[in-house]
DNA sequence: TCTGGGGTCCTAGGACCC
DNA sequence: TCTGGGGTCCTAGGACCC
């Protein structure tokens, strides 16, 4: 019997800090943080700054004297430029598998044919990545998917690796296992890991060796697949094509409190031109909306939930002013002016692709097919010129209430202005 | 003073129907 | 006085992920 196929996780390594290190080389030996929307809190780290138990998530405040001791360098978020090396990224695994899975940003998962031997194909596939995209990545290859997940984290754990673990199942793995615990589990998060504490389940090897019966009836379908999984048997599925998106959030905090309806239209004017214009990219269109404004849940004495309406469209749409039209009205009655909002945002759902959606008539097609060709001019004016050059009056021109983002790199790859020069 | 954003899946419970 | 039970659909909320 041939060996069972394996798969591979390949992920990039402090993924955001690694872009920005492509184009600045400076930042290739200094400690490094990468900042949420209004450099709120750390969400990339460079391994210099692991190293110096910052944890992920942290305000960006609390650590201001470690930044300053340490001369930590800092960079604003800059997505454009992140998903753009996404793409280069995924171009190369591509070439190295005949299926694979994007998983997240930086992650895939890479199906290997059992006659390939499997680490001279990670570490030749490392290396290549390295050479074409100047990322740094890690690989775990493995019977199923929350192995691979295991093994990448014991790649990038473990420097002596080269960045590759491949599962095995000998004496090294079971006392690795033995002193693991269980919340490096992948689905095995914060709230049950506890769960699994306070019944006795420290580590991944206790977990694993817990009645299944168990774990069924205490973590659920979810918690029962990530056991077999870990018992080598495979029972999350491999999705070779993206399945439809189900829902398109779009919402930011302000910069400050935020009190006037004004600019509250602006911001959710904002957030639906974005997400009518994500919506046309992947052809589909929106069967309700969902909008949500909230005060500053750390001022707030109880804890504050965010308030939210939500419509169901008769048609569903991907037209922008229909969408905020719709948005407006909810706006309208969600509003109360004695109220200081910190965050406002939307929610697209009942997502379909739009060339399923059922024919009107025939004037109404015409109409239609004019709104259709005005969003589509305006798709291809922002694609081109990037992103904002044509948007609707609504959304505000200065945006008073957007956040700061005071140490953002250029768009290095997707703006022609901001390309790099070669002196 | 300052605290991110964008997703998925599962489950419990209510509404409704026959 | 006695007052069913099973199925389905929908939604909100919780847990997780990056």
């Amino acid at each position: 019997m041939p060996p069972p196929p394996l798969l591979a996780l390949v992920d990039g390594n402090n993924f955001f800090c690694s872009c920005e290190r492509v184009f600045d080389p400076k930042l290739r030996f200094l400690p490094l943080i990468v900042l949420s929307n209004n450099d709120g809190c750390v969400i990339s780290r460079s391994q210099e700054v692991k190293d110096l138990g910052i944890p992920m998530g942290i305000p960006l405040f609390k650590i201001k004297d470690q930044i300053h001791q340490h001369q930590i360098q800092i960079r604003s978020t800059n997505f454009p430029l992140y998903n753009d090396m996404s793409q280069r990224l995924m171009q190369t695994l591509k070439r190295f598998a005949v299926k694979n899975e994007i998983y997240s940003i930086d992650e895939s998962f890479l199906w290997i044919p059992s006659t390939i031997p499997p680490r001279p194909w990670a570490l030749e596939l490392r290396a290549k990545i390295l050479h074409e995209t100047g990322l740094p990545v890690s690989v775990g290859v493995a019977p199923t998917k929350v192995l691979a997940k295991l093994s990448n984290r014991l790649a990038k754990k473990r420097p002596s690796t080269a960045g590759v673990w491949i599962w095995e199942n000998n004496r090294e793995t079971e006392s690795l296992l033995k002193i693991t615990p269980c919340e490096e589990i992948w689905g095995i998060g914060g709230k049950l890991s506890l769960f699994l504490k306070t019944n006795g389940i420290q580590t991944i090897s206790e977990f694993i060796a817990t009645e299944r019966g168990w774990v069924r009836q205490h973590l659920g379908v979810t918690g029962e697949r990530i056991w077999m999984e870990l018992h080598q048997v495979p029972t999350l599925g491999f999705e070779e094509t993206p399945q439809l998106q189900k829902s398109i959030l779009c919402s930011r905090s302000f910069g400050k409190e935020v009190s006037s309806l004004e600019e509250l239209k602006e911001a959710i004017s904002t957030h639906l031109v974005s997400a009518a214009e994500k919506l046309r990219s992947q052809k589909t269109v929106a069967g309700a909306i969902h909008l949500f404004l909230a005060s500053n849940r750390f001022k707030e004495k109880k804890s504050s939930t965010p308030s939210t309406l939500s419509h169901r469209l008769l048609i569903p749409t991907d037209y922008t002013p229909a969408l905020i039209e719709i948005g407006f009205k909810l706006l309208e009655k969600l509003y109360r002016p004695d109220q200081k909002y910190k965050k406002a945002g939307i929610l697209l759902s009942d997502l379909q692709e739009r060339n399923h959606q059922q024919l009107h008539w025939f004037e109404e097609t015409v109409q239609e097919e004019k709104q259709q060709r005005l969003m589509e001019t305006m798709d291809r004016i922002n694609r081109h010129w990037g992103c904002e050059k044509i948007t609707l009056g609504s959304s505000g021109l200065n945006k008073s209430w957007s956040g700061k983002s005071s140490q953002r790199s250029p768009n290095y790859t997707t703006s022609w202005s901001e390309l790099p020069l070669v002196r």
